[in-house]
DNA sequence: TGTACATCAGTGAACGCGCGTTCACTGATGTAC
DNA sequence: TGTACATCAGTGAACGCGCGTTCACTGATGTAC
């Protein structure tokens, strides 16, 4: 068993700050790798960027800071995917909508032990410690959940749905959504319904009939 | 700072089993308290039992297997408590089926990381290694599963709901409810909406008129 | 009734381990003169 | 052009810690005789 992954040549004098992005990923695709956080220690990150642990600190003060970032990443990606989805749909609010989640459930689908670890208070031991609030948390999913809250809004306007408070609809559906993508990313081999999807979604959509075009 | 929470008095001769349900409600205890399930070391378990680590042997193999006895009781808990509020709710199965989702809920607001630790995979690390198969753990959640699909095909039958597949809607329903409860759990400052629980009920229990019975 | 003894419940010390983190360091490289 | 030097990127050894687990043990207690 070797002792690192991929070898690390070191930096060219003031690109130091390269390596702040190696570890990063190094440290998310332990996360991937996974399904036991607690395998995401400091020393295998090293290990698996190719450097000495304590390299780490010029660009982490600390484990819980590191794990952060990697949430943080994380969720930067989770919203461009949805905002890509959205735009890629084209014009009509409701085919948005439907692409919008399967984006999500795409992503969860994609990388599930990372989508557990964002969506399981993998900051909780860190809160305040870190220089991280609760605000700073919430804040993390508020662009995604305004992406679906709009949907909803549009296919009201345009009459496909029947939404009466779009805001907290927004919130049923993506609770509704994390719910499967949750369980799917946990329980892999648990025999879901093939179509699982659209029964959470089309209810939760509030969409007048029940068929999402193809 | 003590190092042990309660005093332990020597079991009687032939009664040291008794010690087996001290050492899991330790470890429950441990879970609820913490927000990090690493704090449930068998060290840990021994000193909020009052006994020294080695002595937890006799009761169970190793770490892993005391967490997944957690697991299994907590599973148990959580089947009792759907059914006591099937039979409490009486006859009709629109009362049945709303007053499971509100047990369900109860369960997880009550017990937050207990109910984190069931729906997260902590036996994934286990798989295989102490006997537990996937079959195993997708048996923990059946019996509540098969109790929600069975009041969905009594509300059809009973003309209250419109499913046409209980069986599979049972899984979405559950899934939402798992997705709000899971959330619930681990962002509990999270804004919900007041009636965040009607807005995911609802629509996925698949009832004609939107309004619950009081 | 008394007593020797097997058994049971539980202990205390010790092991090796990987961890986070600190510290003094090394060697390459760009730059000022 | 040459050279001294500050700075930068990264290292290796070491620390103290809590952990899971093993081991030989202790002392109480029920029981056979």
């Amino acid at each position: 068993m070797t002792s690192s992954i991929r070898p690390h040549t070191r930096n060219r004098r003031g690109e130091g700050a390269l390596l702040r992005a190696e570890i990063l990923a190094a440290a998310t695709e332990l996360v991937d790798d996974g399904g036991d956080e607690r395998a995401v220690t400091l020393r295998a990150v090293a290990r698996r960027t190719g450097i000495a642990a304590p390299s780490i600190y010029p660009h982490f003060p600390d484990q819980p800071a590191l794990m952060v970032a990697v949430v943080r990443q994380a969720f930067a990606e989770l919203a461009d995917r949805l905002r890509c989805a959205a735009e890629r749909a084209g014009a009509g609010s409701r085919r948005r909508l439907l692409s919008v989640c399967a984006a999500y459930l795409g992503f969860a689908r994609d990388h599930p032990e990372r989508y557990r670890l964002m969506f399981d208070g993998a900051w909780k031991p860190v809160l305040g410690c870190g220089g991280l609030t609760i605000d700073m948390v919430v804040a993390l999913g508020a662009a995604s959940l305004e992406l679906i809250g709009g949907l909803l809004r549009d296919c009201v306007i345009e009459g496909h749905g029947d939404s009466t408070e779009p805001a907290a609809d927004a919130i049923a559906l993506w609770l509704g959504l994390h719910g499967l993508a949750h369980q799917r990313a946990v329980c892999t081999p648990f025999p879901w319904p093939a179509d699982i999807t659209q029964r959470i979604t089309i209810p939760l959509c509030h969409l007048r009939n029940g068929r999402p075009q193809p």
